[in-house]
DNA sequence: GTACATGCAAACCGTTTGCACTATC
DNA sequence: GATAGTGCAAACGGTTTGCATGTAC
């Protein structure tokens, strides 16, 4: 897993957030940056939480509108994982998709080498299909996680 | 597209909703014909809206119960297009994954035929990385219907 | 200076729950 | 007859919105 200063990330996360034509302001790089350098799939409330613990304070509504806006733009995804009512979100760097327990609602990655082939398959095939021009998938597998099997064997 | 008497898939209905251990009910048998029969991925307020066209009266709360009853049992999956904020239902028969119209959040099915040697590698591969146990799937792909396309054109 | 972003609180709305009633087996 | 399912209405909780204030460019 890549190491990339604090300084390196704030770069990277900047040039993003103005790639895509939003103003740099201090909450949407830290939303960013969290989701960047956290891998636990977090909600807008976790998110709300762990920031909150800084110095400046970011509404939950904040949160939630750029949460919105950078799914928009295609570098954030949403995930619902069915067990909870809310949204997890997830900074979407490297093709991979997600194992949802269907206890406890953990999520993890999975990265996958092929999924670039099978995306482009699937797609072709979609648009054949359908006539959608397709854009962007999210596949979800469903199961048991390590822990939640450990609890089904007592 | 198989074509069933209202005889048949009432007896099919019943059948799968006897399978699960679940008492028939003639809530449960409408609403697992609604699903069997309608290809339009309703929510669940669409399934009361329809249902309550007939005689019987069937409560909102009996939808959303029946609902999760029917997914957690896996003949029945949930969809979450990202445009509304509901949730969307669908009867699992063949194989498929779904395109959602990431404009007016319309939902169609993909039917592809190496769905399932594509679905195996995937679970292994996860199965392998995580060491969840895989239950199931879910494929979404984003997009823009042929109807959006248009639009977007004028 | 202007257009856009933030933040608070209130509103919203899809979904769940408590509880008395009813139907299935 | 026991157990499970239904239905109403009220509660819940995640998310959005209106609007006044603040900030990036």
């Amino acid at each position: 897993m890549e190491k990339l200063s604090e300084e390196k990330i704030t770069e990277k996360a900047a040039k993003i957030i103005r790639a895509h034509g939003l103003k740099r302001t201090p909450q949407r790089l830290k939303i960013l940056i969290y989701l960047m350098t956290h891998h636990n799939h977090p909600t807008a409330e976790m998110i709300f939480n762990d920031i909150s613990l800084s110095d400046e304070k970011t509404g939950i509504a904040t949160i939630y509108n750029t949460l919105n806006t950078f799914v928009d733009l295609g570098f954030v995804i949403e995930i619902n994982n069915g067990n909870d009512g809310s949204t997890h979100y997830d900074f979407f760097a490297k093709p991979h998709f997600h194992v949802i327990c269907t206890n406890c609602g953990r999520i993890a990655d999975v990265e996958y080498t092929d999924f670039d082939k099978i995306e482009t398959k699937m797609r072709q095939e979609t648009e054949k299909q359908t006539g959608y021009i397709t854009r962007s998938s999210h596949i979800k597998i469903y199961g048991l996680c390590p822990d939640c099997q450990k609890l089904e064997n007592k």
